[in-house]
RNA sequence: GGGAGAGUUCCCGAGUGGCCAAAGGGGACAGACUGUAAAUCUGCUGGCAACGCCUUCGAUGGUUCGAAUCCAUCCUCUCCCA
């Protein structure tokens, strides 16, 4: 089966710039593509994992990846989807970030020899020369045009530095710079990319008077319109130092019924036939589905093993079976006792369930914080040291959060 | 460079001398209902040794018995003119 039609079935292809060319192209051929990754942060989230989903089915399909890590890019900052300006990031910050992207997206995409290429754009777009680069690139672009750009409208408003107006120049330039050097005929990315990947297919026909092509992933967004991967406390990382992945499975298992088919088929290689039926089914037959998405996802993000411990620790919580042992714990020491106890209040925020004793208060008076199944009604109450020996006590706040609190 | 505005708590946004830890909304969190879902209703949303005290309204100084509010300087942003 042709990779397009199995990209376009489920759901992944948002725009294309020449639908049957590419498909022809992909069914025909080796094809070198190319997405971009701009290191602004030191791991990868959730919002990439679906480009490298991509890459490696193209990968499979025996096409040829090219991931570009954007050192030279993220000089200058994307300015799509933002509303403010980003703080601008010194080049030692954006190196350390894209090594650790290096590090990440081997585990998905298989860059031995010849199978994929990994490129950091610093390496030319960093010598550039101003007015040479104008010159050869800039002649290209039309103000007037590029102000249509999505991407820019909402930056009308709030102002846009020309530093930042100038992305769209770099990324463009860096396609035709793949294009000429390594017969990278097609770029590809999230939808948000659209205008800066056009524009690259436009200079490629200007400058090289040659055909490139283009093509947009589906953004992953929940029922709402809203970008997924983000929780209050940021985004939802890939490394599990960041994001564990115990904490990995729970957002994916806490996905709302509407997103949990969409998913599936946009992150997953979940078969459609399987997926439909959990949609005819619906209801709270949902539930395995979304066990199924957040197992399949940790599992190919961290390991099978962290999946299953993961799952247990899900089971144990929530269903009052299976390994207790794998839910996300905290070590007291004896330093944290006073007179063989410790006060809730401390022991909360201990846990992290709670960030001040004020918080932790009005938790307890809500109703809302129970230790081993028993629900805290006193303030003052004192958790006697024996409850937290051994395997220790299960701290809970609400229903979704649990803290296995143990002295080592 | 000249002129006009703005900066308030997680976010938006009221407040223009004491009644202000600061209206309202959003979000978050908790409770009820549920399926670890959604919707709905309720509570709650600076800290603490808690009828009190401390820190917070861009920063630093000042006026005042008393400042988010008035004054000065500075920083940042927006807009108009050049």
């Amino acid at each position: 089966m042709n990779v397009f039609d199995e990209l376009e079935q489920r759901g992944l292809v948002e725009q294309t710039t020449d639908r049957e060319k590419i498909r022809e192209l992909l069914g025909s051929e080796k094809v070198s593509f190319y997405v971009g990754f701009d290191p602004t942060a030191d791991s990868l989230h959730v919002g990439h994992f679906m480009q490298l989903v991509i890459m490696r089915k193209m990968q499979r399909a025996g096409h040829r990846p090219i991931a570009i890590l954007g050192g030279g890019t993220t000089m200058v900052g994307d300015p799509t989807g933002k509303t403010d300006m980003r703080r601008m990031m010194t080049q030692e910050t954006i190196q350390h970030n894209a090594d650790c992207f290096k590090k990440q997206m081997s585990k998905f995409v298989d860059f031995s020899e010849g199978k994929a290429l990994m490129l950091n754009n610093a390496d030319w777009l960093l010598q550039e020369k101003y007015i040479d680069f104008l010159r050869e690139v800039g002649v290209h672009f039309t103000v007037n045009k590029m102000l249509t750009a999505e991407c820019f409208k909402s930056r009308m408003e709030k102002g846009l530095s020309f530093l930042e107006f100038n992305y769209m120049l770099m990324q463009s330039f860096d396609f035709y710079k793949l294009f000429t050097e390594y017969g990278c005929k097609l770029e590809m990315g999230g939808n948000d990319q659209w205008a800066n990947i056009i524009g690259g297919v436009e200079l490629i026909r200007r400058k090289a008077g040659a055909e490139a092509y283009g093509m947009t992933f589906t953004l992953l967004t929940n029922k709402e319109g809203k970008k997924m991967g983000k929780t209050e406390n940021g985004a939802v990382w890939l490394d599990p130092e960041k994001t564990s992945p115990y904490d990995f499975f729970q957002y994916w298992r806490n996905v709302d019924d509407a997103d949990v088919a969409r998913c599936l088929r946009l992150l997953t290689d979940v078969p459609l036939d399987k997926i439909e039926a959990f949609e005819r089914t619906g209801g709270a037959q949902l539930n395995a589905a979304k066990e199924l998405l957040a197992y399949e996802l940790t599992s190919t993000v961290h390991s099978e093993q962290e999946a299953q411990k993961a799952l247990d620790a899900a089971r144990a919580l929530f269903a009052g079976a299976g390994d207790k042992t794998h839910m996300p714990s905290v070590q007291l020491t004896a330093q944290d006792l006073t007179d063989g106890g410790i006060a809730v209040l401390d022991l909360l925020i201990k846990c992290g369930i709670a960030a001040s004793k004020g918080e932790g208060r009005r938790l307890i008076e809500q109703g809302g914080v129970s230790i081993e199944d028993e629900k805290v009604t006193d303030i003052f109450a004192v958790v006697p040291a024996g409850k937290l020996e051994g395997e220790g006590a299960i701290v809970r706040k609400g229903k979704k959060i649990f803290i296995r609190a143990y002295i080592g």
